[in-house]
RNA sequence: GCGCCCGUAGCUCAGAGGAUAGAGCGUCUGCCUUCUAAGCAGAGGGUCGGGGGUUCAAGUCCCUCCGGGCGCGCCA
């Protein structure tokens, strides 16, 4: 609701500006820092200061006396050294905001998009499925997943894509030590493979391939014999990689539907080979130019992309409007040299190999195909098979080159491409980009994102704690790299088991009478709440130092917090409607607005702490407009927990079932209702699910 | 060498140019006969890495220096 009054707001100074013909003045709002002072504010007088050369305070009292009536808004005023403020109807405000989050509840669901809406294609997740998830994996994809979740609430088409690099080195890897150190048949891996946690064994049996190569180097050659084997889809090789990647994948499916991920396509790499898609890009890039073959110099015989001087812009780019043109980059028209595939002729030592002298294809130049079939740019398909049903009867597909079955839906086609890789492969991603664009779609290049974060460590104390021998440097360091090579990492299985475990003892102590499978649901729930409000609450460039002190933590600033607040206004319900017997939610939510008592409870002055409970849990749009246009799901975690903050303030300063005065009562069960479901929905946006109890 | 990210309270982190720099953890002190204490209240804690600059206004933008991390493979 916030969001809508503040944009009435911006487009009435728009408005007011454009009256004065003065167009070129960005209209900035800001939320003032208490609510005495309103509930927007503007620094615009500032700006026109300097412009019309008179005080900003006169400049701020003319725009509080002209601007036109603004609904919603029962009053401006000047403060400070020429802040326009606007005070909301607080009673309107409330009974909107009401309103709206009961009817968003059931319209507003995840993917109710229309057909005909553009579609964003995220790409998350992406596990070599050689060994077992870890944390930094379930970093990934809650960031991911909650994107996703950001996007459909937004009303966007989103189609979940999870890459699968099946043909790749760290698979032929672990074929290598099925092969030759556990010298297994095909036929024994697939007894292993029904086994629980195959991707347990996998992940010890990859540490102990790194080591066989380590100790004799040689040995190495046995990776590329693999690998070739792999690539081509020939002999006992191939089989044991289809084996095991299968069932790595269906392992990491399993992992990430407990914390509530899903996908709708597995695209792997072996159908990206077998079905000629790097065939087709190469054509395109060739015949466009984009790459050319390099003749002299280190890279000789390869053919190779010459970047930009400045291939990329910000980081951080805005999320468009459905449809809306890219945004200009006039950055590169100024500088036209700087497109030139070819510049300074013997610069191609700087160049990006695409195709390596013995004609096969880098990763990079793989990965710009897929891109272009992501878009729709490619001119050729896959073919697609069932791979996996949810419970929720949703189906993941996989792509297959060998027919395939009916019933697929349209992949590709993206008008958006989020791909969430961590920094370290930005370099890459923008290869990928710059590849688009000397093709010459350049739409497509401004429409492709890289959505980064940093990576998930280990604190020094959690590394040792896990038995990894630290040296003196590395102790004094804030964090240990993770490695899957040498198997330092913690496992996701193992986090959430730690997680359910720590949460049942938590539930057990608190609901000894309450059925067992109950409780363990509740501790699932506790338990995915701590996890994943524990990876998103930390912004994107922030690299997490794991530790298990903070992430079994469920005090503080934590999910099981934010859940337990929800709870807390459910349990007033339910005492309620149990001392109650004419009281019910359903009356409570239709209830005739009765704006006059509204008006009363909220009045400035002493109404001011119910009011600002009331205006944060109904600036959730707010929050979420401003997450996804800094596609920063940290910025809902952090609304979340505010408003669990405020709420439970309240708690504490009201006591709602013996609040003898009726009118009061009834809106103090409003404005918990208001918050409940605010925050469920918060909560629901991170992927965090509130429990009836805890 | 070039590029990107980071440096804010003892620790971990928020602060997308605006009003008095915040939170959690940790420490100390209170609050369970109450709608569940997974909670609340209070105390203490800051040269926003240093220095220049732009601006009416800088933790935020620019330059520079100092720390730290990550990239820059015919690996993926």
């Amino acid at each position: 609701m916030y969001h809508i009054v503040e944009a009435r707001i911006r487009a009435t100074l728009r408005e007011f500006l454009r009256r004065h013909g003065i167009q070129d003045i960005p209209v900035v709002t800001q939320r003032p820092p208490s609510v005495a002072l309103g509930e927007v504010a503007t620094p615009i007088a500032f700006e026109l200061a300097k412009r019309l050369r008179r005080a900003p305070r006169q400049i701020a009292q003319e725009i509080a006396t002209e601007l036109l009536a603004i609904p919603g808004v029962v009053r401006v005023e000047l403060a400070g050294a020429g802040y326009v403020n606007f005070f909301f109807d607080r009673a309107a405000f409330f009974a909107a905001a009401f309103s709206e989050a009961a009817k968003a509840g059931t319209t507003l669901r995840a993917g109710s998009a229309s057909a005909s809406e553009p579609k964003c294609v995220v790409e998350h997740t992406n596990i070599n499925p050689n060994k077992a998830a870890h944390i930094g994996h379930l970093r990934n994809a809650a960031l991911g997943d909650t994107f996703v979740r950001l996007l459909r609430r937004a009303g966007r088409r989103v189609e979940v894509q999870n890459y699968i690099d099946n043909t790749g080195v760290q698979v032929a890897d672990v074929v290598v030590g099925f092969a030759h150190l556990e010298k297994k048949t095909a036929e024994e891996v697939r007894a292993l493979v029904a086994a629980p946690r195959f991707d347990y064994f996998c992940w010890n049996l990859y540490a102990r391939v790194t080591q066989f190569f380590e100790e004799d180097e040689t040995r190495l050659a046995l990776r590329g014999q693999t690998l070739a084997a792999i690539e081509e889809g020939r002999g006992a090789e191939a089989e044991l990689a289809e084996i095991i990647s299968v069932a790595v994948v269906r392992c990491h499916l399993r992992t990430m539907e407990r914390l509530g991920v899903q996908y709708d396509l597995l695209p792997r790499e072996s159908e990206i080979l077998r079905l000629k898609f790097w065939d087709a890009a190469f054509q395109q890039l060739k015949e466009r130019g984009a790459i050319h073959l390099a003749s002299t110099g280190k890279n000789a015989g390869c053919w190779v992309m010459t970047l930009p001087e400045k291939p990329q812009g910000p980081g951080r780019q805005v999320l468009e409007g459905a449809g809306a043109p890219p945004p200009e980059r006039p950055d590169l028209q100024s500088d036209p040299s700087g497109t030139e595939p070819q510049e300074a002729g013997d610069s191609d030592d700087d160049a990006k190999v695409i195709v390596r002298s013995n004609g096969t294809v880098t990763y990079v130049g793989k990965d710009i195909a897929y891109q272009l079939w992501k878009f729709g740019l490619l001119g050729r398909d896959f073919a697609y098979r069932r791979f996996h049903a949810y419970p929720n009867a949703h189906t993941v597909w996989t792509t297959t080159s060998d027919g395939g079955e009916s019933g697929a839906p349209e992949f590709g086609h993206a008008a958006d491409v989020y791909n969430v890789i961590d920094t370290r492969q930005a370099y890459l991603q923008n290869v990928v980009v710059a590849g688009l664009r000397a093709l010459g779609f350049e739409n497509e290049a401004a429409r492709s994102v890289h959505f980064s974060y940093d990576v998930v460590a280990l604190s020094p104390r959690c590394a040792s704690e896990m038995g990894y021998a630290l040296s003196e440097q590395e102790m004094g360091k804030p964090y240990v790299e993770v490695s899957g090579r040498k198997g330092l990492g913690v496992k996701a299985d193992d986090l959430l088991d730690e997680l359910e475990a720590a949460a049942q003892a938590e539930v057990d102590a608190r609901h000894a009478d309450t059925p067992e499978a109950e409780r363990a649901r509740i501790a699932h729930t506790i338990a995915i709440g701590a996890l994943r409000y524990f990876l998103l609450k930390y912004t994107r460039t922030a690299i997490i130092a794991f530790d298990f002190r903070d992430a079994l933590s469920f005090e503080g600033e934590t999910g099981p917090y934010c859940q337990y607040a929800a709870v807390r206004a459910r349990n007033i319900f339910r005492k309620m409607a149990e001392q109650q017997l004419h009281f019910s939610l359903e009356q409570l939510d239709d209830a005739a607005e009765d704006q006059a008592s509204f008006k009363d409870f909220l009045k400035s002055g002493e109404g001011d702490d119910l009011w600002e409970l009331a205006l944060r849990a109904g600036s959730l749009d707010a929050q979420v407009a401003t997450a996804l246009s800094a596609q920063e799901p940290a910025f809902v975690a952090k609304y979340a927990f505010e408003l669990a903050q405020a709420f439970n303030l309240f708690y504490h300063r009201h006591h709602i079932l013996s609040e003898s005065n009726a009118a009061k009562r009834d809106f103090l069960l409003r404005l918990s209702r208001l918050v409940e479901r605010q925050l469920v929905t918060a909560l629901d946006l991170l992927g965090i699910e509130a429990p009836e109890k805890m």
